[in-house]
DNA sequence: GTCGGTGCAAACAGTTTGCAAATAA
DNA sequence: TTATTTGCAAACTGTTTGCACCGAC
């Protein structure tokens, strides 16, 4: 079971209502596992997997549903380095990422590279705008 | 039905053989349908359609080996912009990509950034190499 | 003739959804 | 009490695979 103090959850909850989301327990407890560890990278399954394992009682579905909201609201990022899966990352800021295409691990870096400049370069078609510029670095075990 | 003379028939057999397959009735069709009109992005579907389209008689699973076969043998490159489906790139050189979240097209761009800069900037780990560094600008309809 | 390729249908992985029961406010 | 949310199972999308037949060499 997740421990949560007073304090932490006040904060999970003021962020979910912040956010225009109920406070509901899986709610709570997902954004608990989410937010109260630093920088993380999710899927379904390993957020869901972590969950069972923390004796979280919360459906596979539920996780889908929750990890789409915390997105749309802004709590998370999807992470595209996978066409066959959803990756989140909890830090929503600027940067970029490495992708381990063996394990599927991603790692957050710093490139120092100025996105919006890059963006700048684009043409941007009337009555469109650029909604994000990704980097990723894909790293294989040598053959 | 796709319309090929003698000369485009060799170049696009001789190119199957040097990747090393066999140029068979589909592979041939395929091939002539990706490499003799520019730069492309294509889905198995898309691709699957159009070859339809032109009379070309083979199946979708023929489609996604075909796809996988030209990627590992270096014809094709894939483009990870969707978590949901795999797009493939007849441009296996060194640019950057603009996607349209709304139309799912994807354009070709070079932004003239230092790839290989970029990833000396991450440290790889040991027995591990970069397999690419892939810059993707998001777009879509202003709201 | 042999071995690889193709097509079909079934299987699969990941994700979404309809609806009844449960819950936050 | 009322509007949301949840969980389950079924549905769905994109992709892969087993196997009998076909075709390139």
């Amino acid at each position: 079971m997740s421990e949560l103090n007073e304090h932490q959850h006040h904060d999970i909850v003021g962020r979910l209502r912040d956010a225009g989301l109920r406070p509901t327990r899986q709610r709570v407890a997902l954004a608990d596992l989410l937010f109260s560890q630093g920088d993380r990278h999710v899927t379904a399954e390993s957020l869901y997997d972590e969950a069972l394992g923390q004796g979280v009682r919360v459906s596979l579905a539920t996780i889908y549903n929750t990890l789409n909201q915390f997105t749309t609201s802004g709590l998370l990022r999807e992470v595209v380095v996978d066409s066959g899966k959803s990756y989140f990352d909890t830090n929503t800021g600027a940067h970029q990422h490495v992708f381990n295409e063996d394990t599927g691990d991603i790692e957050d870096v710093q490139l120092s590279l100025d996105a919006d400049e890059l963006a700048s370069r684009i043409s941007v078609p009337a009555g469109h705008e650029i909604t994000g510029v990704d980097v990723v670095v894909r790293l294989r075990r040598s053959s």
